[in-house]
DNA sequence: TGTACATCAGTGAACGCGCGTTCACTGATGTAC
DNA sequence: TGTACATCAGTGAACGCGCGTTCACTGATGTAC
């Protein structure tokens, strides 16, 4: 019984599925404003009432877009993080923020969806969070798992003095999520992440268009200079 | 009799100055997409298809509000880097960094207008692109004179090694705009001036939530390591 | 295994809404003689 | 200064469109005995 059960419910899955699967492309078609749900049934050969089955209104299907987006993101910045283990923090940097940038010009109505102008009038739920954190989260694992390894150094050259503000606001954040790092390293940690998104939101917006034609130089350049803000050693240390 | 005629120009002029501000207003209030011409028109008191006499259609009302934002932080963000004259260079980083955050946060959907998502369906004409780029240049203006009076000094701990194809984007540059730096400097001065919009958009769309609360203190924390990164002097030299 | 009932997916019509844009028009303002 | 004409601002009705959401319904699938 829980069997007969369970072939309703996959139907249903699958159904919800297609719903998102055909939701997505029009999101990549439109753009997040332009996301309808009469389309996506119409898209479907369904009745537009029949949507109402699935998502109780068009905020709860946006919602399962992000949760998506944020998801798939996660996972290619966890995988590229994976990947790089054993190779110096710098290059695993790189390969995180071109795992960030790789998604984002793969998908770019999804990164608008999640980290552009937020939809007018919707409120994200509380459902969104933890998939919302998980690129910078493996991310910053990553730091933590190089500095146990005594491989992360900041430069003199460029101190950050982190206030007692700033500083307050990160030891709460330790007790919420592993990030054992000294206070000033974690500061550097959050600034390149947000400003690795300055760098990806102006290539993708087109705020380089007539100035940067190498995208993919400038940013590696960028990324890597971030990583020596932060202090992520660039090779292995000489074992001496 | 230019006189009449100026009469008639100058009462034109008030009704697009009319027009724009009930759209600013609300474009503030419910964000780029829900800017519609009707609603504009029933504010005013006047019937929809006048404003035709005034904007042949809402992609030009559009191009007007995008124009208008463009210049509004050009302007402050000019003023602000003037006002910072004679102050160590990168306090006057931090002064035009602080202009564009204070605009942000004061016009927050005139920011997102510009700096967000695209308006899908929307290109910007050519009309746009000076006004884009008032603000940076008034900042990369004040690099270029502080470079001159010797008050740059990238540092050494932070290298950065553009590669050919950045470097030729960067000679080209040089032709169209006054940008007289060595081509690794000028390409931390871009690099910095993006990732100053990752810190802001990260803080206005709600991504550093749960994060930092601290915001005012980890913009200018951030916004002074990455004066550091371009290598603007923070205090005056020592005379010796 | 067979039957009576409950659950659920999906339909199609309808409500009420707002939008951008066009068009023929009226009447006021400016222009030329 | 006065008159005939041209220009322009502004109107109101209409076109054609798409949207989110509700509701009473049909019929198939699952459940309990």
């Amino acid at each position: 019984m829980p069997k007969i059960r369970g072939v309703r419910q996959r139907a249903r899955e699958a159904v919800i599925e297609e719903i998102t699967a055909e939701a997505r492309r029009q999101l990549g078609a439109h753009g997040a404003p332009g996301l309808s749900l009469r389309a996506v049934a119409r898209e479907l050969e369904m009745a537009s009432s029949g949507i109402y089955r699935y998502f109780t209104n068009r905020d709860e299907l946006l919602t399962a877009l992000i949760i998506a987006a944020y998801d798939t993101l996660g996972d290619e910045v966890a995988v590229a993080v994976d990947r790089s283990s054993g190779e110096p923090p710098a290059q695993r940097w790189l390969a995180a923020a071109r795992a960030v940038r790789r998604w984002a010009l793969a998908n770019p109505h999804e990164y608008s969806l999640v980290y552009g102008t937020p939809v007018p009038g919707y409120e994200a739920p509380d459902d969104t969070v933890d998939p919302a954190s998980r690129a910078a989260l493996a991310t910053i694992a990553m730091v933590v798992e190089s500095h146990r390894a005594g491989l992360v150094d900041p430069p003199a050259d460029v101190p950050v003095e982190t206030g007692a503000a700033v500083r307050a606001d990160i030891v709460a954040l330790r007790e919420e999520i592993d990030i054992d790092l000294p206070v000033d390293l974690a500061t550097r940690v959050l600034m390149a992440w947000s400003e690795l998104f300055g760098l990806i939101s102006f290539e993708l917006f087109g705020h380089t268009k007539n100035v940067i034609s190498a995208h993919d130089e400038f940013f590696d350049v960028a990324a890597l200079t971030l990583a020596r803000t932060i202090g992520l050693a660039s090779a292995r240390p000489s074992t001496a």
